[in-house]
DNA sequence: ATTCTAGATGTTATATTATAACATAACATT
DNA sequence: AATGTTATGTTATAATATAACATCTAGAAT
């Protein structure tokens, strides 16, 4: 069962962003209220605040936004929000950078693969069955069983790349 | 003109890897021959631990171990050496291990594939033009230029698979 | 409504990973 | 030997992440 889904296209610079974190919060709510967890202030302050742009945030930018409304705020608190957010397919890490992406697709819990734009910092996130299936033969090839991926791939995107002309 | 090679396949825990060792150093050594760059005793000496096993190795270990011969390390004199490393094609970064690995495959400076044993910490790399070649169609199709790229899967190699019958 | 409890948060400390900045040494070319 | 370049030494600190234990609180069980 081989899902090809674009989870999260490349937009221009211009698209409403407010749609996209008004969106990814409500999915969150139902999300958790579906699964009977909890998506506590904090977490979804967390969220919000991940999903401020389509980049990446850093896990220490965050902490420094949290303490301005909450100056209990510490490293604990932000990673243990992360952590929630990541159990939940909420967020995802981005390895190559250390640094935290919101996934507006949270049902179904999965490991995306990334697209990052080196100039606009957007990243996009694909849960692709073709990439997933070439992986799986590859490692077939030698008996290794897959049980997690990380795919990220940087380079510029369209719109960045059309206004270096 | 895409290559499709196995730079570093599993082997069984058996294999001799002195030989791996010694074939690694003796190609670094080429390399930086070829090249006109200078493969320094500390250069040397960090490539040598790191190809120890084929396991991803972290930059504290390697510096705990260089201590032991040279006092004077300090975790600049690792992380340079890595740098250079890294830059001629001789170590890659398992990014979501923070830790190093050395390539057989220098000359041809690349971003591998790697398949990573949860058990015995193995680490295979590939240089497959079929996955590249694959992630480059899937970014064309929202007009993205790929520049770097990192694969990291892990799960069970068939050595430790057989094992755990 | 009260008690209980698991889960969430607060708090302090520290581990781990990596780089900045400047001083000195080694080496290669003239 | 004088010079420029590359490599290393040294000190300090930045950036990322977790351990450990105390306290609180929302919601379940009674």
């Amino acid at each position: 069962m081989s899902k090809n889904k674009v989870i999260s296209p490349f937009k221009p610079a211009s698209h409403k962003h407010q749609d996209c974190l008004r969106a990814a919060i409500v999915a969150a709510k139902n999300h958790c209220d579906a699964v009977g967890i909890r998506l506590t202030p904090i977490r979804q302050r967390v969220l919000e605040l991940i999903w401020q742009d389509h980049e990446p945030v850093k896990a220490y930018d965050i902490l420094d936004k949290l303490k301005q409304s909450k100056s209990s705020s510490a490293p604990p608190t932000v990673y243990r929000a992360l952590e929630f957010l990541q159990d939940e397919g909420l967020v995802h890490k981005i390895e190559s950078l250390n640094a935290y992406v919101g996934c507006s697709d949270p049902k179904n819990i999965h490991k995306g693969q990334f697209f990052i734009c080196h100039d606009c910092s957007f990243v996009a996130e694909l849960d692709d069955g073709e990439i997933r299936h070439l992986l799986q033969k590859k490692a077939k090839r030698f008996g290794f069983e897959i049980n997690d991926e990380m795919v990220e791939i940087k380079g510029y995107c369209q719109e960045c790349r059309g206004l270096k002309e």
